[in-house]
DNA sequence: TAAGATAATTAGCTGTCCCTAACTTTGCAA
DNA sequence: TTGCAAAGTTAGGGACAGCTAATTATCTTA
């Protein structure tokens, strides 16, 4: 049984992601960039394409250029989102270096849904008003961990 | 391409997770429990366990009984330890609703490893702290919440 | 202990998602 | 303008993960 038209599986997110991104920095994004992109095989861009184009996420013909719907965009934005919230947050909160969150955002991204997001993103906001009024509580998690792992 | 023997899919670790589960409360894991406990066909359990005993997950043999072995015991351990603090992290800090937040973490645990898994229960522990020294930062974020979604 | 019920497995199918190899289309440049 | 290189697609195949239906094994009980 196949998901609901407008449920997208995480590879398909994957897909809508990198023609995202693509688009907005530069031109149209090409099959051989979403390639590169998520490093996968031409053939595969190929595949996903024809799915995305069936679920009305992108505008596809062979051989010609590739955009998005505003269904698809709008989407696509809203997974952006719910990546960029969880790298911050595994960043800035956890103090987890750069590459180790930028991968679990990736596969994090889609497991959360917009409540959990959109809390996430009250809580990063929250914290960064602590902060201004004095009380950064990350930092003090980073004194935290120091003691609780180096000893 | 198969997976190194010592990964598994995010699919054998629910099927690992949930023997593990079985195992605790109760008797041994049959393999109708499992398929009960996952919503999922007996025979898809069968395929399951196959693919676990190649990767030296259980003990397995047609019509026997299905245990954990030790380097099994020690994964699923961590699979449902990635559960627990992302599902407390989601209900106790964000202040999701107990069933979002389960089915979240169901997911989540698969995207995370085990340093930032560390690292949130370390966060958790750490706002625990503060809060024994009457600075109860997940309290002062539900108000937050209040103010920011209500109006 | 033999039969029926329950549990488990096998067989065969579907769909996803990826791959390589071969082929087609397109676009650029001599 | 033709011919080659790059881009894209098609064909075919493999692993994974689920399903139903049919079969086999085990257990229980009369």
């Amino acid at each position: 049984m196949s998901l609901p038209s407008t449920q997208l599986s995480a590879s398909l997110e994957d897909y809508l992601e990198a023609i995202y991104i693509l688009s907005r920095s530069g031109k149209a994004a090409r099959s051989k960039d979403i390639a590169e992109h998520l490093q996968v095989a031409r053939s595969s861009v190929t595949g996903a394409l024809r799915l995305l184009a069936d679920k009305r996420m992108v505008h596809y013909k062979p051989y010609g250029y590739i955009t998005l719907t505003d269904h698809g965009r709008q989407l696509a934005g809203r997974i952006v989102g719910r990546h960029n919230v969880l790298d911050a947050f595994f960043c800035e909160v956890l103090g987890i270096e750069p590459d180790t969150a930028q991968e679990a955002a990736c596969l994090a991204e889609h497991a959360i849904g917009s409540q959990i997001a959109g809390r996430l993103r009250l809580y990063l906001e929250f914290l960064d008003a602590r902060k201004q009024a004095g009380c950064d509580v990350s930092s003090a998690f980073r004194d935290y961990c120091r003691r609780a792992e180096d000893g």
